[in-house]
DNA sequence: TACAATAATGATACAGAGTCTCAAAAACGA
DNA sequence: TCGTTTTTGAGACTCTGTATCATTATTGTA
């Protein structure tokens, strides 16, 4: 389990603060609007060491982009077809998850279950 | 639920073929050298509409592409991070996951629950 | 401290997936 | 049949993300 031995460099800490930071869900250019003067190529290198040091999760949306997050509680995702947001979803099942995969023979590392439709407040909206 | 009543064009019909026909997971660029003279916007056109129409479904990777699935019964995916290969795993909790979400108040069209890790064969290997 | 080796960074060119535009072709309707 | 609408294909374009490479910072060691 590799999971924070690893080093963190001046970089990784500053995207890992923004993220902490945020309450939303940032993509990789909003994070490179964030930290003025650093490189597009150092953002997204951070980016994924963070992602393989299990600090942060990338989440691969429909719409083709990713999203970052920092990780807290497992938890799910919606995403509102209409007004895009994304919502956190308390995880419940994450372990039934696991078993079901592993009984399947595949060990598992990371588990991505999002939901796509229109959220309450679009739905009110109509 | 707008759902198979909108019109099927001749392009749609062959998309939807070639899916189908196919075991595996496609991409729209393997659609498209399946389809040869066809061209790259219509496919992608193809692909969207059916999507919409719930004839097959997108999902989304980790690795930034889109693959492509005619929709058989509901199952949840396996990624192998070293082989690459998706695995579909029959789904068991679909609907448990419908009634979370729908708790939230939102309203799904679809779910995708997607695991990442190492598969049977790639740890026998190693 | 000084010096060499290693790692991190930024600029920029590049690649791949998907979108947009628009004119030509096909299908449809009266 | 003739005009309208829809579908299609070509190609330019955009947007994310990657690769390269020279510069800068960090680290270890004598």
């Amino acid at each position: 389990m590799p999971r924070g031995r690893e080093k963190i460099t001046p970089l990784m800490h500053r995207v890992l603060q923004t993220l902490s930071a945020s309450r939303v869900h940032l993509t990789a250019e909003e994070i490179l609007e964030c930290l003025e003067g650093v490189g597009r190529a150092t953002v997204y290198r951070a980016l994924d060491r963070l992602c393989e040091q299990g600090l942060i999760n990338r989440l691969s949306l429909e719409s083709g982009t990713s999203v970052y997050e920092y990780v807290r509680e497992p938890h799910m995702h919606f995403v509102c077809r209409e007004c895009g947001n994304l919502y956190d979803i308390p995880a419940e099942f994450a372990s039934s998850l696991e078993q079901i995969m592993t009984k399947c023979g595949h060990s598992i590392v990371k588990t991505d279950v999002t939901a796509y439709g229109v959220c309450k407040n679009c739905r009110m909206a109509e």
